[in-house]
DNA sequence: GTGAATTGTGGGGAACGGTGGGGAACCGTT
DNA sequence: AACGGTTCCCCACCGTTCCCCACAATTCAC
């Protein structure tokens, strides 16, 4: 099994607003899986397990930060935490939907640790973006 | 079950002023819980025992220490404690359904060891603000 | 090239959760 | 003691969600 997340894959989100993780993928969310917000207005999604060591930083700090009152807010209050079912589906509750603009179809990408869930046309948009600057900073990574 | 709050969920107040808490949390409020004025224009829920433990830390600060004498206005004024009825629900007093200006609709959301209470319209100001501060915190936090 | 297994998608049925409402008990007032 | 109002508790409905089964298409193996 591989150790980080990569490729894109296109999936279709049905009219109960189930998504379909990547095959390939499955059994690194047998454990849970919790998708929540994420920059870009996508979604990102993480194994239940690491979702947790993630969320143990913040639940150190004190509950009036304002940084972490912010991280809680948009990250730990659009969390959604959720088995997949026997086909390895999972059901994107409406709020995580209308944040990201998902209607009918979704691009699902590997990115490292976690799966991120754009909504097509955003991810044309943001490739492209992406491309523009991408020479510059592969220099400034020394790549 | 879960050791910290999370999620968004989207729940009527009947007439009545009652409100449900979300079904997967009422394990938690099964000893009584506390709503209270919070940050943010919103409302705060506790376990009881939990509510119980907070207070401890203030009620040893001094009688006449001001910090502790404008949080003891704040929270412990407006505390209100109840238990859940069959089906998980509370009766919000009417001056905390003044206080976060809530009619007919809420959004109740899990934050760490407590939920929030908010009127749908504030819950998206909050979420527009804090999406435009949101990558500065990450980078600070080191995620 | 052919067959078998896997993957993505759709749909149906049952269980659960959210909501509204009715009735009984409790309070204060008359 | 009787009355009115409020609060609390319980029952019932309905929509949604979850879980399972089935099909179709693609991929993989032989």
């Amino acid at each position: 099994m591989e150790s980080y997340f990569s490729g894109e894959f296109a999936h279709s989100l049905d009219e109960k607003g189930r998504l379909a993780i990547p095959a390939k993928f499955r059994g690194r969310f047998k454990e849970g899986a919790v998708v929540t917000r994420w920059l870009g207005e996508c979604l990102a999604m993480w194994p239940a397990p690491e979702w947790t060591s993630l969320n143990e930083d913040i639940a150190k700090r004190p509950r009036t930060d304002p940084a972490a009152t912010r991280f809680r807010h948009f990250l730990l209050a659009g969390a959604h935490e959720a088995d997949p079912d026997g086909q390895g589906r999972l059901t994107l509750p409406s709020h995580l939907r209308e944040y990201a603009n998902l209607q009918n179809a979704a691009v699902v990408i590997g990115n490292s640790d976690h799966l991120e869930v754009w909504e097509p046309g955003r991810w044309r948009a943001e490739l492209a973006k992406v491309q523009a600057d991408i020479a510059g900073d592969l220099k400034d990574l020394g790549i």
